[in-house]
DNA sequence: ATTGACGTTTACGTAAACGTCAACTTTGCG
DNA sequence: CGCAAAGTTGACGTTTACGTAAACGTCAAT
């Protein structure tokens, strides 16, 4: 009695439409059992959970679905033969490679937007100087956060 | 007499190609002067050869080149009164937030890739063992990388 | 004078990743 | 029984990020 998943649990669980998760399905990415008369609804394995929840990550960092998909099957493909395994650590270590490419793109972001936040700290307090009263704690009108999806660079 | 670039070099450095960089034009990514008769032809700054190099960049993390510009506009307009300089904080606080989200996803990849090299590596010398006269160094038959593009997850 | 390399604009085409109906069935509930 | 909630399969629409082709100007070299 391994747990499932029906397509609206995932859907609420990774805030994704219905539409999303049957799109994955064509693509491949997810191959869930069929229940019901006539074996119509979908029925997702936690295996299913899985592969999407991987695949969501790799969308946040940039991935296409099908470069999405070609990674996640490698990763839980059979690995039997010597030389399979040998293509398999290729595989990754070019893999790893480019996740470490990319962390020092991030890193680089990350080192900027420090100095940006140094920078603007010390102009604030230097403004904030030449105000006779210390001002309190800067209430300036809440920007109110758009609350929007992703970001970075 | 500050460098400036041709489309072209841009093209070569970035390997990218002339469409590309008129399209980041019209988003309004890329402010080119222009030279020769008529003012037809594209002069590129140094400015806009970081904006250029800060947008792929953008793009390499998984942004939309209207987040990418979005993004890019706030770095470089002017901040002058207290009230923009602390608005300018918090999309800063925001921004390094999910960077360090992202950073936390890419480490997370990184330890299961580190994970699958251990495995793989333990089961290879397993199978090795196995065969009488140690094999030396798998010779395997060349995987011929396909020298593809990006990649992750 | 023509060829080639480089540049331009205009405009239609396309792949990816879904969104958005429409037109049903099936199931649980008052 | 009626009806809303949740599921299904088409099928067409949309946005993003360019590709690609047409049709033309300019300048240096042959």
């Amino acid at each position: 009695m391994s747990t499932t998943y029906s397509i609206s649990d995932l859907a609420k669980e990774f805030d994704l439409t219905t539409r999303a998760i049957r799109f994955y399905e064509d693509l491949g990415l997810l191959q869930p059992e069929r229940t019901g008369p006539g074996g119509r609804n979908r029925v997702y394995s936690g295996r299913d959970r899985t592969r999407l929840k991987l695949t969501l990550r790799a969308k946040r960092l940039g991935l296409s679905l099908t470069e999405a998909k070609d990674i996640i099957e490698m990763y839980d493909s059979p690995r039997d033969t010597g030389a399979q395994l040998q293509k398999f650590l290729d595989v990754l270590a070019a893999h790893r490679k480019q996740v470490e490419e990319q962390m020092a793109d991030l890193q680089a972001n990350l080192d900027e937007i420090k100095v940006h936040q140094r920078e603007a700290k010390a102009l604030l307090a230097k403004s904030e100087l030449k105000i006779s009263k210390p001002v309190a704690k800067a209430p300036v009108t809440k920007p109110a956060a758009k609350a929007g999806g992703k970001k970075a660079a």
